[in-house]
DNA sequence: AACTTGTCCAACCGCTATTCC
DNA sequence: GGGAATAGCGGTTGGACAAGT
């Protein structure tokens, strides 16, 4: 038996002991009660602290979506709604990531208004629009940087050698600025999500698959991935890597 | 009034990554 | 270094409820 069917297993034989189902306010007031004395994490000691027939797994999901008093309740603001659109145009499905720049919101709460509100009509016209505007800023942010580095060259050509060394030491730092805006990106998206870095924007193509013809040239990604091979951009130019964040 | 459809929400499942021993 | 335990993520399901037909 493999480590993955031995897990599964074990989680199959604890089900006969663990309760599911909703939870009543006396197992809230417990798990609440424990958070409080012992903190967050260590979740599978819970049952054996409190009495509470739930797997770690089933507390910590219980907290993290609805017992943790920073939590936001209501309705999802149209802001709210912008900031998801646009973040998932970039990051596509990594909900925990996105949740993150949407305080007081669970990822579980972002995945759900998704799936009702964007997920039936494909591809939607507000997701559209949203992603259109993400991909416009992408193109304008692209063309700067290729004028700037146009502008550089005829700089370069008009100046002296000593300060062309100056130029190229900058045009370096500049580039060396990138990587590291680049490395910072990839390890904050990579911070949340299973992995996958920067290159975990191919999964906003997850609508190619259910049809969504027009995503399908828009995110067409696929020399991104080739390039990092689904791990990471790490190896590529640094302009590949520009080119594969914007 | 009965049925259908859509929305919201909570919870579970399978899998992977990370941490601990 | 390797295996087990734990934490976290994304996908999916199912029930409650409201609105529409």
């Amino acid at each position: 038996m493999d480590k993955q069917s031995a897990v599964a297993a074990a989680d199959q034989g604890a089900g006969l002991f663990w309760r599911k189902g909703p939870w009543t306010p006396q197992e809230d007031k417990l798990l609440i009660d424990h958070v409080h004395l012992q903190g967050e994490g260590r979740w599978n000691s819970v049952s054996k602290l409190t009495g509470l027939r739930r797997s770690g797994k089933s507390c910590r999901l219980r907290w993290v979506n609805y017992l943790r008093p920073d939590l936001k309740r209501g309705k999802i603001t149209p802001e709210e709604e912008l900031i998801i659109l646009e973040l998932h145009a970039l990051w596509g499905n990594r909900w925990s990531t996105i949740a993150r720049s949407l305080p007081g919101r669970t990822d579980n709460e972002i995945k759900n208004y998704w799936r009702t509100h964007f997920k039936k009509s494909k591809p939607a016209k507000k997701v559209e629009k949203a992603r259109a505007r993400v991909l416009k800023q992408q193109h304008m942010l692209q063309q700067e940087m290729w004028q700037e580095e146009e502008d550089d060259v005829v700089r370069s050509m008009m100046l002296s050698q000593a300060e062309q060394v100056a130029v190229a030491q900058d045009v370096q730092q500049e580039l060396m600025a990138h990587m590291l805006m680049l490395q910072g990106a990839a390890a904050a998206a990579a911070a949340g999500s299973g992995g996958g870095g920067v290159c975990g924007v191919r999964e906003t193509a997850e609508e190619e698959e259910e049809g969504g013809g027009a995503w399908g040239s828009l995110w067409n990604l696929d020399d991104v991935e080739g390039a990092c091979g689904g791990s990471c951009c790490c190896g590529l130019p640094v302009r590949d890597q520009v080119l594969a964040f914007y």
